[in-house]
RNA sequence: GGCGGCGUGGCCGAGUGGUUUAGGCAAGGGCCUGCAAAGCCCUGCACAGCGGUUCGAUUCCGCUCGCCGCCUCCA
């Protein structure tokens, strides 16, 4: 089975399933209040590929990934374009969708809204409060974080320390008994939208919608539950609190995936923004390049994006098609069972994806000096290990040519059999200058 | 201040106590080609610095320097 980086024990362990044969995964996703950033594209793109394996691997998976539609950052746009919050919402959140699909990433099974649950989390801020783990202040429920024993767990510190740096806003200030505590129930101010409960009309915290959402949807004891690194602490954190202070077991594991960083090697962040728009660079490459990219660093590491990087990753995703074109009669052969078996053991060692690429482009150059059975053989597996196992589809068709083309290609063959090379390498220098790579194969001039 | 991570060849980016290399991109040489393209073969005395452990360290330990993350919205 799968090891993973736990991020609540600080090692590789076994992912072990509730269920044998099953798998669920709750991955903490977007905040619809604006263009997806590059951070985005990495998280789902590396947990889309944990979900992908796992199912070729065969298991069974179900994958639920949240989206937050209610949340002042959305409010704050709402106010902004006079537009009610849930239009703010249901607009960045057609965008997200449309941007995964350019992505590759497969749509969760579920996708609970935060809107769509609230009743749920009010009886889950009324059980907190009835059981002394919550209390209302002035402008809100607040979660009283010592009350659990092990707060800090994902954050790895104690809860002294984190209590000694905790920084306040000015407006929580008052109403906080610790620093650490964090809001549950906010109470609505006039204007902003609001859903009825004990405490007075008002939205729910970040923290709350994921405990509810999650348990809701895959039941206690659900096996994974993933997010950006920054979620750790204190997203995660809190939300494990609530579980734990509500009696319930939460996630069997915790994984993280690493931050994506600037050209000076700073945490693209929205406070410091220096966010990257996703949509930008998708336009701009091929969006398996970036895919690519993200294969190519480990999960849990740094990753930098920058022209430069996916310029170079274009070069190789070229590489890869080429192949794929060359070798498409291979697609439903038998793959080669030593390659396979080699890539399951780097993924199954803390999904190292950098090592399964490199593997995979061994096989392209093992397949190409191979003996024909053997070369489907390996090229099968390519084809499984990139496109089933990895989501990176290779382009095995080559893109339409206009029978203009077609046409000057013919001619150019005339020209070669007439051994009139001024001629052909006119031809081939007029279609090069429309964005044709013109070749000399054995059945004679083909362009890409 | 507390907790943690990183520093690899021109670039991106893996990995390991010692026989032979990650991988990709770029570069150089060769093969192939009418010339190319694609492909194949070959080429880079890389592991921040200083000590220590060891028969032997890039890999383990310590220190120094540098960079970064979390403790605050964030994927």
């Amino acid at each position: 089975m799968l090891s993973l980086f736990d991020t609540a024990l600080g090692y590789v362990t076994e992912l072990e399933p509730s269920r044998p044969g099953k798998f669920s995964i709750y991955v903490c996703g977007p905040t619809v209040s604006g263009d997806p950033h590059l951070g985005h594209g990495r998280f789902t793109v590396v947990w889309d590929v944990l979900r992908r394996y796992l199912t070729w691997r065969g298991l069974d998976v179900r994958f639920v990934s949240n989206v937050t539609d209610i949340e002042d950052k959305i409010i704050v746009r709402a106010q902004a374009e006079g537009l009610p919050p849930e239009e703010v919402a249901s607009r960045y959140e057609g965008v997200w969708w449309q941007t995964m699909s350019r992505l590759g990433v497969i749509r969760p099974d579920e996708t609970p809204h935060a809107t769509g649950w609230v009743p749920e989390m009010v009886d889950l801020i009324g059980r907190l409060v009835d059981s002394g783990h919550a209390y209302l202040a002035g402008d809100g429920v607040y979660f009283a974080a010592e009350t659990v024993d092990d707060y800090g767990l994902l954050a790895r510190q104690p809860l002294d320390t984190l209590r000694a740096g905790a920084r306040l806003e000015a407006s929580e200030a008052a109403s906080k008994r610790s620093p650490v505590d964090f809001v549950l129930w906010k109470l609505a101010k006039p204007g902003e939208p609001s859903w009825p409960s004990p405490w007075g009309p008002g939205r729910p915290g970040w923290h709350t919608e994921c405990v509810v959402m999650s348990l809701g949807l895959l039941g206690e004891d659900f096996d994974l539950h993933t997010g950006g690194l920054d979620l750790s602490f204190p997203h995660h954190e809190n939300e494990r609190a609530q579980a734990k202070a509500d009696g319930k077991r939460f996630t069997r594991h915790w994984a993280h995936n690493g931050m994506i960083v600037d050209e000076g090697g700073e945490k693209m962040s929205k406070s410091v923004g220096n966010t990257l728009s996703l949509l930008d660079l998708l336009d701009a490459y091929d969006p398996r390049a970036f895919r690519l990219q993200v294969l190519q660093a480990h999960y849990r590491s740094p990753m930098a994006v920058g022209a430069g990087t996916l310029e170079s990753t274009a070069g190789a995703l070229e590489r890869l098609d080429v192949f794929a074109r060359e070798y498409a009669y291979a697609y439903t052969a038998r793959p080669d069972q030593d390659a396979l078996a080699k890539f399951r053991g780097f993924m199954d060692d803390d999904l190292d994806t950098p090592k399964a690429v490199a593997l995979g482009f061994d096989l392209v150059k093992r397949a190409r000096s191979a003996r024909a059975d053997e070369a489907s053989a390996l090229a099968s597996a390519v084809f499984d290990i990139f496109e089933r196992a990895l989501g990176l589809v290779l382009n095995r068709e080559a893109r339409a040519v206009p029978d203009a083309v077609l046409r000057r290609a013919a001619e150019r063959d005339e020209a070669r059999a007439r051994r009139d090379w001024g001629a052909a390498d006119a031809i081939r220098d007029e279609l090069k200058a429309q964005g044709w790579t013109v070749e000399d194969g054995p059945s004679g001039t083909t362009v890409r």
